[in-house]
DNA sequence: GAAGTTAACTTGCAATTTGCAAGTAATGTC
DNA sequence: GACATTACTTGCAAATTGCAAGTTAACTTC
């Protein structure tokens, strides 16, 4: 599988479009979800991401966690307390994507008729992102705090 | 190419996530390039897509630009001055792609050193997003009104 | 302390998707 | 009537993805 950072976009012509960068490193069916898990649900290991509902195959996420630490989106750390385990976790510039992926969600929420998000998530998202952004900060923070004791 | 609607999500399991949801729709390295050069650059013709710097395939072009028909995010109408020509256009659920697009764009403008977007873009986003999307609106219905005097 | 188990991957191959270059069909222009 | 344009389609090669089955190192259990 792609060892090539570049691989993903490598056949787009490059562009000076800040859209186009940002596609070039998450424009892709894996990439969001898996920083769904990460920011949205606190996963922080490789088999908490494949057990997700969506069922990524080992060699995409693999490929995946690659190109994102590569991008200084996420880090890779040694479990101490058990060596075969890596602990996932985002940095500062992974988390600034939070924004773009409740965006997403709230679009997806308020067009899919099946959606299992909370009927008042989209609502309340735009009538105040800010004051969402707010709530959802600590809320992260908290299950980092409760990521980091365990 | 493609002729179902579905396939471009048809190997990913189905969720209930609003994410996973618009990630079938436009989780992918060139949807939201159309949707970008539709919505925030006023294109309206087949040949003005395949005129952005990123190159997208003729085929790979049609075959977005028909999803997004079945999706009901764009139409296409005929020219009446040119029966030749077919004119795209967004509907309401295709605009209220707006902001995810904006988020995105902002994201890429303050990761990438080498961006083309305004110095000023991202901060100014960022400080008050419901005053950049009201700026906005007003910039693209005259650019809507100027494609429809043509 | 040997035997089984778990976690995080990698590998090989088949199925899909994408890109490229070259059509094609309908319409418009000179 | 001949040539140009527009919005596509087609055929094939190249790249990406999914699936199932390894592999390796580090636990855990008896």
């Amino acid at each position: 599988m792609a060892t090539d950072l570049m691989s993903n976009a490598s056949r787009r012509e490059k562009s000076n479009c800040p859209i186009s960068y940002s596609l070039d490193l998450f424009g892709d069916r894996w990439t969001l979800l898996v920083l769904r898990d990460l920011i949205l649900h606190g996963k922080t290991r490789f088999a908490e991401f494949q057990n997700s509902a969506e069922k990524i195959a080992s060699n995409t996420l693999a490929d995946r966690l690659r190109r994102l630490e590569e991008q200084g989106i996420l880090v890779r750390n040694a479990d101490r307390s058990d060596a075969r385990q890596k602990i996932y976790a985002v940095t500062k510039k992974g988390l600034s994507l939070t924004s773009v992926l409740l965006e997403i969600a709230a679009w997806g929420a308020s067009h899919d008729s099946q959606t299992g998000a909370p009927a008042e998530f989209a609502a309340k998202f735009y009538a105040d992102r800010e004051g969402y952004y707010r709530v959802h900060r600590q809320r992260i923070s908290s299950l980092f705090e409760a990521q980091k004791n365990r």
